[in-house]
DNA sequence: TTGCAGCTGTAACATTGTTGCATTTAAAAC
DNA sequence: GTTTTAAATGCAACAATGTTACAGCTGCAA
């Protein structure tokens, strides 16, 4: 299918209306190979008002189409989510990791789902942050 | 050894002079069970500048002292680090826990280092924030 | 084509953290 | 015990990031 018709199709199932904020934001988080920084999908969209992409931002994530990838406390990263997620589970097989020389941040699939057991503690979400040097970088 | 001498001792270890608001921020996170908000400690130490608290709070991470655990963009918290930390690495075969319904953050130590592989990468830093329920709240 | 729920833009505000600069203080040197 | 000074502190100002309230606009269902 092609990208546009997807997007319409996966808002339309989530009960979003097809607004061109939301299509462009998909858009550019589909087309961009890695993680998204806020603020380069700010400067792309910069026609756009701050605070609608915020929102924006907010409902994908709520519906489970995109997630967020935090280090630290610095910028946020954006990516879109696999077919797994929905609004209620945001199953992540994966991680995010960070190239410490070009800061671009990725979502690395793994083979097996990380499992945790400590005692005593009901464990139920998982967030892996690995940071390092990326292929270009090494 | 009496947890005043043992702080002064730490923070000569690190060439850093022994100031009030050092000694009360080490004191502060010693005497804590858990992992400490950054909204409490300064409620702890209400009389200390905002700034300045930062400021003891950078130096203290740099040194190796303490360090600090963020879940998502929530607020940041601040526990003391084992004795295998230093200036230049941050061994942490530990990962964080936060009980969704006490907000209660917690450092749990594994017994096997976790490890990653992803071809293509190298990683050298880990960090693993988990989320669920405490003995407590279950 | 019309009605309206819900999306958007503007303004105002809250929180978190940083920087510059003048003052104070820990602790080394005397 | 005094003096000295590099480092630490407190204040003011600022920047970034994100939220809320409210009025106006728009997607889309009837």
């Amino acid at each position: 299918m092609e990208v546009h018709s997807k997007i319409k199709s996966l808002l339309k199932t989530r009960n979003l209306k097809i607004t061109s904020t939301r299509t462009d934001v998909l858009m550019q988080l589909m087309n961009y190979k890695n993680a998204m920084p806020f603020s380069l999908l700010q400067k792309q969209l910069k026609d756009t008002d701050r605070i609608t992409l915020y929102r924006t931002i907010k409902t994908l994530i709520e519906k489970g189409l995109i997630h967020k990838a935090i280090f630290n406390q610095e910028e946020t990263y954006y990516a879109v989510c696999g077919n797994t997620c929905t609004h209620n589970t945001h199953t992540h097989n994966h991680i995010h990791f960070k190239c410490k020389k070009c800061d671009k941040v990725s979502c690395e699939y793994l083979d097996k789902e990380v499992e945790f057991s400590i005692k005593g503690l009901k464990i139920d979400e998982v967030s892996i942050n690995v940071s390092g040097f990326c292929p270009k970088c090494s």
